[in-house]
DNA sequence: CTTGACCTTAGATTCAACTCCAGGGTTATA
DNA sequence: TATAACCCTGGAGTTGAATCTAAGGTCAAG
């Protein structure tokens, strides 16, 4: 049985997120005290890890509550129709797992090909690095102004 | 030589998306017309390419610009620093891959535990697949009321 | 030489997911 | 019993990443 700062405190997390997850229906504590204070108990502790773990790798509140619904009972909801969500999530994992591997792949290249040896800069550029049929894109001396609400911090000196 | 339209089109994003990213120093194309037409090449829509693909596995701008900003020309950023920053993302993407390897394994013993035979129904929640030292979270006949800015959609009846 | 499909900018709006604030109740400790 | 550290609610503000709107310039086809 955790307050909610402890349980917050225990994840990491803000009480406030933990207040929005409850109104937003992800994380309803099993029960309130007396005086309406939220009570946690550890099986909503597991469902907050799982909750933060899948936000970890990219799904949506959304998508997570979608998962957390089958926990259903099952006069309502047909094993086909589980599989057909289930299996839709798995294959959007699948796809993720192929796309970071190719990334992992890209960014060894990338380390590898421009900390090897004394011929190493020439091919620092991650676009090079991913796809080798790429027409050199280099960052020559250019100095371009820059307003502050730039992602790019492309060529900006260093030392 | 594409113009924003044709860009837009080709990688199905929208002509303000690519606006944005000009705006934000993410991809800048690589000339104007005479009359301020932004006209884009081969190169950038690789560059493109590479921005939603590095979406697509969760990276943010920010994170993408730095990216790309390791195109840079040597003189300014030593092997060590590019290589810093590099394998900070691939501990990153190491890490999201194990995460995903994780959810993967839990939707498909979801799955399996779920549709395989006559007494299936009986681990449903994905809790339940994901750890089964969980104290089961079922789901009965409650129909709380529900106003809309829910994510959750426990326990909705179906047919 | 105008119509419509393009393009330009600046600025406002949207959406998700928080995060903070104001005003007020609760509870352990000095 | 009062002070601080908790908790509550409702509502406003923030951030990231677009997306939309308004007001106007460009260009090929009829």
């Amino acid at each position: 049985m955790y307050r909610i700062g402890e349980l917050a405190q225990r994840y990491e997390v803000k009480t406030d997120t933990l207040r929005f997850y409850d109104k937003h229906g992800l994380l309803t504590p099993s029960s309130r005290s007396g005086s309406g204070y939220r009570i946690y108990t550890e099986a909503d502790a597991e469902r907050l890890r799982f909750i933060l773990r899948a936000k970890a790798v990219g799904f949506s509140l959304t998508d997570i509550a979608e998962l957390l619904s089958i926990e259903l009972d099952k006069s309502n909801w047909a094993c086909a129709d589980v599989k057909g969500v289930v299996d839709i999530k798995l294959a959007d994992v699948e796809v993720k797992i192929a796309e970071l591997n190719y990334f992992k792949t890209s960014l060894q290249r990338l380390s590898d090909a421009c900390c090897g040896g004394p011929e190493s800069a020439e091919h620092c550029s991650i676009l090079e690095a991913l796809e080798s049929n790429s027409s050199a894109i280099k960052c020559e001396n250019q100095t371009h102004d820059h307003d502050q609400s730039h992602y790019s911090k492309n060529c900006q000196s260093k030392g």
